[in-house]
DNA sequence: AATGAATGAGATTTCATTCAT
DNA sequence: CATGAATGAAATCTCATTCAT
């Protein structure tokens, strides 16, 4: 017994702490894959223990209840994304292009994250608070993020638009009916540049 | 003698079927609202009842359960805005103009029955095969319709575009996010005009 | 109006009596067929009136209450046995032809009325005080039937037992099982006969 | 490593295993008590929660359901019957003999498990077709049994019967009403003997 | 840290009974 | 007398959460 103590004890402490993000992570990456396919409601904590490989109890170690557990896979998903972006953003590259390159980061990552945006796109938004508030943060983001790109366009003299509002909110409904129902073979790039040169030159010109 | 106690009933059959079928789009109206603010989960039998102000038995007199309910909620829309759209695309209106009916149509008919909408745009896709089923038939018909519109515009020469499915999803995704966020003081006619003349021009031509 | 109520006047006291009777049998019967299916809490109020072809209130103008209903099918079918044993009870016959002759009766008003007895045979026992009343009453009145029988073929000389109680039950024991079990092509009178020869003489002498 | 926290763990895989199975026993005796004074639908499962001293949620860890705990009960029961008459079956003794020792088990394990055989013999055919399977084998089985004892009594040349299917229906019935109703006080053995040699001989000889 | 048995509040649904017409 | 819509108490079953080990 006391050699198992030891043994225990070699972990330290930046171990401990990484092991139990990995944990975090796991359970996370898990429960977004139950949630993806049904509603909150009906993915219970037994069904997520026993698909992660744990006692129900231990899930209450990482998280502090299902509705916390949820908020965590939201949060997660929704700084990577961000994180992602800054980086495009901060480019000095032209407005097309770079609008090009946003969409095609958002489609990349939607279809790489497609578990937890099924549950972003959900409108679960009612459940608590918190949920409703990050949902409605994912969506003035990203229309603040077109609205910026468009009327640097429109600064550097390759966009023309009677009514930026607009035209953001028109792009952010199109991608998000397009990276959902537009041909999964192709690829984000590709559909990003389609629906680029269909949006910008005008679908019916 | 069955005569004579006929007469002496005022309320003759047509009368009693159109009281319950008032009672029964009572209920629907109040329950599309509940569902509308919370998940199907979220929504209690007792909270209906007693919204609609019946004892919780009394519901079950109308809908033989739940799900029931629910799934004649969306039916119910479903139908009015098939029977709205099917009388505007049997006008002889020419390409454009049908197109900007019938998304003045699509944005009126969201505004008016904004409840039901909230829920059927939700994916609960799990829930019962059914609501998918209706989800997905109702996605599709938008779709074809958008298509067939700009196949239409495409023969009359008004249209041009290189890809007319993307086109229709691009249609069917600026919609959804237009007539949700867009501005909701000005009138679903201005709108409509608004974003055809964004989209066909081109967004950023 | 004025007509149909004296038209209504002709049914004098004795025929809306007599009416009343034949309207709560047809009720007693049907229900007694139901319940002969399934259990008092399997049949419901709605299922008995719409078999019945009235609405479910009026089964209340004639039963104070789904136990009474119960309880009045067993009664009803517990006298008619009753009578018809009495009668046979004061013939002058010999024992072994007085036993025959019950044995037969028993059997035939079994196959008769069935559904009561299946009612009666189900030990629902507990349901109100008094159902099992009733049944333990029946069951010591056939019982003691049988036993007052062999007491009288003992002082005519015709029978012999060391313990007519215990002739008793086994009488009313095997007599439950062989009318219920035995084939049903056989008349009664030819199934009692078998089955007083066979008891009589000894199984295994 | 595991196997130290074995060590420690007092309790190994067969006592949580045999642990299970008495609590699991409890709750059936228990039930099975409740269920021989009311029928299926009048026990509640609070009631039986309450009983047992658990919560009503502890009940659904070992059955799966009400039916599926009512059927456990007489499957339970079924199978303990069973191989005492197996035995006893198996052994060389002469048909006389065995009756009587099979006449007295039955008698015997009907005492000792009073509650359940209330609950087998009870009719409720209705309630799940499980149930009436059970009862119906319950029956045949026993049946099977004394025709086979009465058929190798009369090759051992000790009986005599005309009809064996109705000599074994005459005992099934009869063992059914006395083992319930004959004096409570006489013990098993003495009781199968005064049936066996009432019946055997003739009731009226 | 990890377990998983136990809890009990709460959800859906049924149905005997009432009562206004 | 007859109706049948409405009632609401009560039943079964689920599941997030706790806690002793």
């Amino acid at each position: 017994m006391s050699r198992v103590v030891k043994l225990e004890n070699k972990t330290d402490e930046r171990t401990i702490a990484s092991s139990r993000v990995v944990k975090k992570n796991n359970i996370i990456k898990i429960a977004a894959n139950l949630f993806s396919k049904k509603s909150f409601h009906d993915v219970t904590m037994d069904e997520i223990a026993e698909k992660v490989g744990v006692a129900k109890g231990t899930i209450y170690l990482y998280f502090s209840s299902k509705d916390n557990l949820y908020l965590e896979i939201l949060e997660h998903t929704f700084g990577s994304i961000e994180a992602l972006l800054d980086k495009e953003v901060n480019t000095a590259s032209l407005a097309p292009e770079k609008l090009k390159k946003v969409l095609a980061i958002v489609i990349k990552f939607y279809r790489e994250n497609i578990d937890v945006l099924k549950i972003l796109s959900r409108d679960e938004t009612h459940l608590i608070q918190e949920h409703h508030d990050l949902t409605e943060k994912w969506r003035l983001r990203r229309i603040e993020l077109y609205e910026k790109i468009i009327e640097k366009g429109i600064k550097e003299g390759s966009f023309k638009t009677g009514n930026t509002e607009l035209a953001a909110l028109i792009l952010y409904g199109a991608v998000g009916a397009v990276m959902v129902f537009y041909d999964p073979e192709k690829s984000p790039e590709a559909i990003a540049e389609e629906l680029y040169s269909e949006i910008a030159s005008g679908l019916f010109h």
